[in-house]
DNA sequence: CACGCGTGGTA
DNA sequence: TTACCAAGCGT
């Protein structure tokens, strides 16, 4: 790689994050375990987002055990909010293979440790490092962009292929004595100073190892491709309660978009369309509707894909067909934010 | 490899 | 408002 100031970058590196690191709750630990949980919960989320879903899932889950034997319901309740819940459920089911196949002790090797559901590369030498000491790679999108500027690396880094420059410089540049305090280190400086925009070069611990910063120019790096195409999909969402003060409810596919969350029943329709009839809801649910009243319109926003809802009130008669709910029993399910709106609004 | 997979914050 | 993100992984 050719870098010469090896030594000196990681002293400054990790000196300055002993002593500048933020307080989190998972750096109060180095259990494996909660580790683990922490950077599945981090994966693309924001630490503020993140602290209170990790405080309550240590209250109920703060050993391996404990997660293992987890409803699913429940654990996915505690996700609620938090995106991406198949991080949930793989999660679980690699707490379980922990169970089965290595004891209950979190394995401390790349080859291992990789098998387990839901640790990709990066999440393995995040646990090996941060809770083994082991002097593994942990590359992420804040270590791409704080080492595309440190050694001005053009290589596009939306390209797959491009995270293996990244970790072979790691595997060069890491403090074999100081492992969880370096890769730790090169997240923490991305986060409060080598940011996407403005980075505070003037407040960086390694700017005179930086060759961006040397050369004038680092806010033109990472070079970053890639563009997204949005889907853009309508439906009404129907809140049917009866008489006895039930809801419908219905639980979404076991694969794909908000798998095995709650919601209240939705039918697609085209964009700028008729609104759904009632006898269209009366013949997909099997119920007959006595009164309908708008609730409210409004779009929801994923990373691929936006959601126009427009949700409506029904009063109905009682029907056997279907899950119905009180609304003690809607406040266990989990459900999806968008869905979550319409409750908030209903009550 | 390209794409699917959530949500809330910010320029 | 749109765009782009923020500690990625599975398929």
């Amino acid at each position: 790689m050719n870098y010469p100031y090896v030594a000196e970058f990681r002293r400054a590196l990790v000196e300055w994050f002993e002593s500048e690191k933020r307080d989190l709750p998972w750096r109060h630990t180095k259990d494996p375990y909660k580790i683990w949980v922490s950077e599945v919960m981090l994966q693309q989320t924001r630490v503020d987002t993140v602290i209170p879903y990790y405080n309550r899932f240590m209250e109920s889950f703060p050993t391996l055990e404990l997660l293992a034997e987890a409803p699913q319901e429940y654990l996915l309740k505690h996700w609620e909010g938090l995106g991406y819940y198949s991080r949930a459920r793989n999660l679980q089911a690699g707490v379980r293979e922990v169970l089965e196949n290595y004891g209950g002790i979190v394995p401390d090797n790349r080859h291992e440790i990789s098998k387990l559901k839901g640790v990709g590369p990066y999440t393995a030498g995040a646990i090996l490092s941060i809770a083994y000491n082991k002097p593994e790679h942990a590359v992420d999108g804040n270590v791409m962009r704080v080492l595309s500027r440190v050694l001005e690396i053009h290589e596009d880094i939306a390209l797959p292929k491009t995270k293996k420059i990244f970790e072979a410089a790691v595997e060069e540049l890491i403090d074999p004595e100081h492992t969880s305090s370096f890769n730790q280190g090169l997240m923490e400086l991305g986060a409060l100073i080598c940011t996407p925009t403005s980075p505070k070069c003037l407040l960086c611990p390694v700017r005179e190892y930086c060759k961006a910063f040397n050369g004038g120019e680092p806010e033109k790096l990472p070079v970053k491709s890639k563009k997204v195409k949005m889907k853009h999909l309508s439906y009404d969402v129907f809140v049917c309660e009866d008489t006895e003060g039930r809801i419908l409810m219905e639980q979404r596919p076991e694969k794909g978009l908000l798998a095995n969350m709650w919601q209240f029943p939705m039918i697609e329709h085209d964009e700028e369309a008729t609104l759904t009839t009632q006898a269209i809801f009366e013949a997909n649910y099997h119920v007959h509707v006595n009164k309908q009243q708008e609730l409210m319109k409004f779009k929801h926003v994923f990373s691929h894909l936006t959601w126009q809802l427009n949700s409506y009130h029904l009063q109905s008669e009682p029907s056997q067909c279907g899950h119905w709910f009180t609304r003690e029993q809607i406040e266990m399910l989990p459900m999806p934010v968008p869905m979550l709106k319409i409750w908030e609004t209903l009550k």
